[in-house]
DNA sequence: CTGAAAGCGCTTACAG
DNA sequence: CTGAAAGCGCTTACAG
């Protein structure tokens, strides 16, 4: 490493020129009170001219302030183990910014369970916080709770789903109805016409689940835009195996030439399941996310592709940003849409999350 | 922010302990010469056992030096502006580690002329330099300079290409065998058994074209492991649009039944502008790189797919690493394989070079 | 082989 | 409204 050329600008050569003492140009920098108006402008002045730069290793060395972050993401449970994967970005964001003075506080909730929800909102902002991350699944109480955030000043940003005009700091997830949309150009790909579609929506309460629905609507909206005939549809409210099979079956018994099948999210693996129990691996099988139960019916190619939104990368992203507004007084874009991967085969081995 | 609890452990409490002056607790850390054994086996029992993490913000800040990183990547040229993308990822970096007191020199040479090549590695070599990140096109002469590179213990990282054994500090690029066959793996969800695809190699020097070769290697594979029958093959070693041009069409007369060309590089547009001309954008067509000239024509689906290697991503990593290598002594993953990106018209609003 | 002192560029009480 | 001084946790000459 070379030595340092002296640092031409620092506080001490803008009091110098002001003729002021450093801890002067100190309350000009943090806009604290208690400078005349008269030496706040000559000092305003010098710092333009100089385009002086802080230095940032000093400031945070000299404050010996910890930056406190709280992430709040549902806990993973055995329905799926995917809340697993943006714990790993947080945990990797963690690891980078550690050596500069942040803490972070890992809360979780039960995505089944509307009150932990609220309870861990209640002890963040009883707690001394300085930013939030949140996987906002219960919008209203998400809603309520960024309020407050925004009356305190402490910035947030959201991961997974977006929650409109609710001035976070920024969104950091997936375009949903481009997702549904890209994965009907890619069936395009792969079906003749008139081949038989099926779509698989498995949640226990479809009607309030913001991904699935926004991704069947973008779907289908490529298959209207293209003149593409109507998938055949399926609902399934149970998410343990034997409910999918039983829906699974009757499907099938109903439409038996079915060509392809399009599951709207993660538990495609279940659907993979039943596929090869009844041998028809032919079967053009997409369904969502990169997880271990997904891939391994990807390599045996029973799934044939899997979309993937980069959850790891959300989280990482979404701590950042705030270690960067907080620190930097960077300026955040306010939405951040991941790339909408497509995983086979043979690249899911050089795959990142 | 909150007050900092009291750090529990720094150069100070070590020394008390140890009965002796911060400044041996330093020479110990950074096992400089001049400490008696006795001293230092007490010290570094007391590091140990204090589980001792130093503040490498109050480290950079004291020793005022300046990490000087260089970056020597090929320049943009009129063939391809490829090598902007690259560039990106050092510019970001940069930006990043800009406050952490760090420098990067940016260097290019003439893909056309190794003469170019050694005349940069030259200049770097009479500097002082921390790290290197290369793009090694010309092997031989990227091996003499990392060899140097080498006895002075400055790390160096590759990007694009890999030279093995060379012992570089990481390696970040695509696996370009895997490309290859990955592109195999989704061709045989487009054709059907028989129908004729052509693969195209474009470059003024194929047979010392590593990425070319590899790529076609692990596409032929593929078919071969697949019994899928061989591809036609078509070499240009012009890379101007006529040249383009007039192989294609008289390989189009020979085979009019083509049902999909695959282009091994970035090349892919002056295909596209021929089959746009000729009003075959019927045939899929796949390449590579998400280049605005490729983009254009994966827009007005003359071209189907795009496979993208993160270049701008690579670059990144790469001046990360040798930062995180030089600051934090952090090891480093010898190889990181990008992933294999598959981009549609549909999915590449979003895609993240 | 070892230590006392100055300093990196800031921030933070405290005094006036 | 303003400044002198101490200090953040290290590193770096310099002296012995």
């Amino acid at each position: 490493m070379g030595k340092k050329e002296k640092q031409l600008v620092g506080v001490k050569e803008i009091a110098r020129r002001a003729g002021v003492s450093i801890a002067t140009v100190d309350r000009v920098l943090h806009n604290r009170s208690g400078v005349s108006e008269r030496t706040k402008t000559k000092i305003q002045a010098i710092i333009k001219d100089l385009n002086y730069q802080p230095n940032l290793l000093a400031r945070r060395l000299a404050s010996g302030k910890t930056l406190n972050l709280v992430t709040l993401i549902p806990e993973v449970s055995e329905e799926t183990d995917y809340w697993s994967v943006p714990l790993e970005g947080v945990l990797q964001a963690e690891k980078e910014i550690q050596p500069y003075n942040v803490k972070i506080t890992k809360l979780f909730y039960d995505m089944n369970n509307r009150e932990s929800f609220v309870n861990q909102t209640q002890i963040i902002l009883n707690d001394k916080v300085d930013g939030v991350l949140l996987a906002p699944a219960f919008i209203d109480e998400a809603i309520e709770f960024t309020d407050i955030c925004q009356e305190r000043k402490i910035p947030f940003v959201f991961i997974n789903s977006d929650i409109p005009n609710q001035k976070s700091l920024c969104y950091f997830g997936p375009n949903l109805y481009h997702s549904g949309y890209s994965v009907a150009h890619l069936v395009n790909y792969l079906i003749e016409k008139d081949d038989k579609v099926l779509l698989v929506n498995i949640s226990k309460d479809i009607g309030a689940d913001h991904h699935i629905l926004r991704k069947e609507e973008g779907f289908k909206a490529y298959l209207k835009d293209h003149d593409i005939k109507e998938p055949i549809q399926l609902s399934i409210t149970e998410t343990d195996y034997p409910s999918v099979q039983k829906s699974m079956s009757s499907a099938f018994k109903k439409h038996p030439d079915i060509k392809l099948v399009f599951v709207t999210n993660s538990r495609v693996s279940k659907v993979a399941k039943y596929l090869a129990s009844i041998g028809r691996e032919d079967i053009i099988l997409i369904g969502y996310d990169f997880l271990s139960e997904n891939i391994k019916y990807l390599e045996n190619r029973t799934i044939d592709f899997l979309i993937c939104e980069k959850p790891q990368e959300q989280a990482y992203r979404g701590v950042r940003a705030l270690y960067q507004k907080l620190v930097f007084e960077v300026d955040i874009e306010s939405e951040y849409f991941m790339p909408i991967d497509i995983i086979t085969k043979e690249n899911c081995q050089f795959y990142k999350n």
